[in-house]
DNA sequence: GATAAACGGACGATCTTCTTCCACTTGTAT
DNA sequence: ATACAAGTGGAAGAAGATCGTCCGTTTATC
């Protein structure tokens, strides 16, 4: 099992792989993990077969949606510019939550993962390192004295999910605002 | 149309009623409004040839469960126990939402409310009394310059409606905790 | 004890979504 | 330019879920 044959695609099914996975992410941020099938093909202007071909089934979609989601979060906790305190760490982080990408996708996956996540190995170490990395930025801005002591990692992550969940009702800018001004109110009463 | 004869309901009967509704609130803010009407009449203990001899279809339940949980919100905003200070009946009604009674139900009926109150007269009503309360409580607070003035009324409920919202994959208790400890949280927030 | 109200839950109808399949199209290597 | 393997769209059959009705039985009330 050391190397898959994996055949490379073909430059248009990559194109409509990518279109896929990023429809897909948007539409599911507002309206959940159960949209039918055909209309994230529809979404993303192909048909159900090319859906079906490059995902056998929905499960095998949001798991790599989800996948991605950990991995970029994962990768914007680890890229510390440098030369920041702990408090201003969180701040950025924090705020890289507010980006719907980030946090109304993990809003929306919300009950999908609390139902899979513990079946697939790759997954939960996803969560894993996720839940460690944001962790630690909490724990140093505890640790200086710039936050509240008495919310942990994991609770603030949960607090965090639930205010950036994509508000349907508005449009897709105002949503994002709406998160960001909330986020900005949460990082005040977190303050000392 | 001054008065319906409206035939009084038998005992039992009117036991059922409340049951289905105090039912159907917590069924519903744990899953959404579009939860199946077997479960519903199930979780009451009843059949749902009951429940639809009470309600005559879906729309007529969750429009009664909104309406109560309207009225119950502004009984609360204006049974203001005299002598506080704008701020302090501000957190009080804020607190009051943590209930899940109110904000878990109230984030639940979101996508419904959003559908279906502009077709109903009395809704619309109690929305904007509601709204009209709570806008007060706020103004009152930001007066006195004790709470910050870049949020407004609306916007407020808005994001408390968020946070409220019932974590399905937390205990009943658990998640009316967290939403309470988040809430002082925005209160902290709030605060000049 | 009579009677009207209320009850339960099986059932047929309807609607939704999944997934497969195959005739047709298109990218790519020669 | 051509051939062919890879890719595509979308119709259609299968599977399931939910709705709301109906009626024989039970129960409150007088």
């Amino acid at each position: 099992m050391t190397a898959n044959p994996a055949p490379p695609l073909r430059a248009d099914a990559r194109r409509n792989r990518e279109r896929l996975l990023a429809g897909a992410a948007t539409l599911i941020s507002a309206r959940g993990a159960d949209v039918p099938m055909e209309e994230i093909a529809q979404h993303a202007g192909v048909g159900v077969g090319t859906l079906y071909r490059r995902f056998p089934d929905r499960h095998s979609l949001i798991r790599e949606l989800a996948a991605d989601m950990f991995r970029r979060g994962i990768a914007i906790a680890e890229a510390d510019p440098g030369g920041l305190t702990g408090w201003d760490a969180l701040v950025r982080l924090v705020r890289f939550c507010g980006e719907p990408e980030l946090g109304a996708l993990a809003s929306a996956l919300r009950p999908w993962l609390a139902e899979h996540r513990d079946a697939d190995a790759e997954l939960r170490d996803l969560t894993m390192t996720w839940l460690d990395r944001f962790e630690r930025t909490v724990r140093r801005a505890q640790d200086e004295g710039a936050m509240r002591a008495d919310i942990d990692g994991a609770d603030l992550l949960n607090f965090i999910s639930l205010v950036s969940c994509r508000m349907p009702e508005l449009s897709a800018e105002a949503s994002r605002d709406a998160t960001a001004r909330y986020l900005e109110i949460v990082l005040d009463g977190l303050r000392v």
